[in-house]
DNA sequence: TGGAGTGCTTGACCTATGTCAAGGGTCGAC
DNA sequence: GTCGACCCTTGACATAGGTCAAGCACTCCA
């Protein structure tokens, strides 16, 4: 959604009291009560595997729509937030009054729930296909390119999620996470410091992805 | 969809001609005309990777209903015959009037589509925590529940994908899968001739799933 | 019924990345 | 301001599973 959507948004939904960092959203199992559109600060979304660690199958940065994974009645997943973070319900019983408002809000739906189905099915291919190198690159992609298109840097920001959760979301060890970033920072492709992400060869970073593309990076 | 769902679907939507093994019946960027229900036969959904191979995103067997992946206008996703195979259409523009009609039925495709996120999403699970070995125990275990539920054979039955195609859906490579087959022969878990499959333990197949579970297999 | 092509299996070997372990940094709470 | 708890980094080592290579076995069609 355009920031101007956003806003219409928040014309018609309800406000919810901001979270501290850690606390659940919804949990996995709850009945679905609406959408949620990202305020301030940001979420992850997890699915749980049964032997301890949980799966993150999502981040959500300001102005980002989630949790269509409760659309079949429960949720499946558990929303936490990474940080001091506001958001917007979108109630369901809600939805199908603004449909007969807004006729194309139905179909605009659709096309976000068909989006979250094609970006999951990307990251899988990111999953099973990819270096550890190149799923990192494209994680900083993403982000890059999702903070400018809300209309923050695209080059300079600030990473929400631990390692750990890096690594947990491309599933990789957190360790192989701190290695890649210091050879990103060796090959002047991206320096990471603490938290602060900056660009520096956004070209070369989505070169990377898709690997044969561009020149192997020396290690 | 239960099978009366199927029948009542067919007096509603578009018969379409049979297809041969390896057609196509969607491609990538084809504009959405609808979704799609198997007859007969069974098709692969790819997601193009750039460098030649594709990711295969799912498997369809009778009944079950596919296509989503082009809800957002264009399809994401190219859709193959694995087999001699018919499907019916559900075109876009009847599923308004239909929705008009069958009030529950707008509700039941989120339901679809919401069913559709959760599962990609515990694959990106699967392709990222889990050994080989747990994946395909899992394959199987979702293969043998699904043919059950369509009121096929659950323990003994024919995959219509190449032992490639299963490698590439579960990110291996395809001797890693002859391998696990072998290992699973052995172990009394499943017998897998060529393209028949028998289920000799589905709990056992089960419990490898979940791995910390079940007792691990002696390789 | 036989031959070609494709798909499947098996073995040997290699490497990317996980695991374990230890040390240093950073940030929030009091 | 200081303490403690994470969080992050770095090194050494182990291994699951990929890659390469070769041979076998279907299966489809003439």
């Amino acid at each position: 959604m355009s920031p101007d959507d956003i806003k219409q948004f928040e014309t018609m939904v309800d406000q919810r009291p901001a979270m501290a960092r850690g606390n659940f959203l919804y949990q996995t199992g709850d009945v679905f009560g609406g959408l949620y559109a990202v305020k301030s600060g940001s979420f992850k979304t997890t699915i749980s595997a049964f032997d301890g660690e949980d799966q993150i199958t999502g981040f959500y940065l300001p102005g980002e729509l989630f949790g269509f994974d409760g659309f079949d009645d429960n949720h499946s997943c558990s929303a936490v937030a990474l940080e001091h973070s506001s958001v917007c319900e979108l109630p369901l019983n809600s939805i199908d009054q603004l449909a007969i408002k807004i006729p194309n809000l139905r179909r605009e739906l659709d096309r976000l729930m068909a989006r979250k189905i094609t970006t999951d099915q990307s990251m899988l291919l990111q999953l099973s296909r990819r270096t550890a190198e190149q799923r990192l690159a494209a994680f900083l992609v993403s982000l890059s390119t999702r903070f400018r298109q809300r209309g923050f840097s695209g080059t300079e920001f600030r990473l929400s999620m631990s390692r750990h959760d890096i690594a947990n979301y491309l599933g990789l060890a957190a360790e192989t996470v701190s290695r890649l970033f210091k050879r990103f920072k060796e090959n002047h492709l991206a320096s990471v410091n603490g938290r602060t992400i900056i660009i520096q060869d956004f070209e070369a970073l989505h070169r990377q992805v898709h690997g044969s593309g561009g020149q192997k990076i020396p290690a």
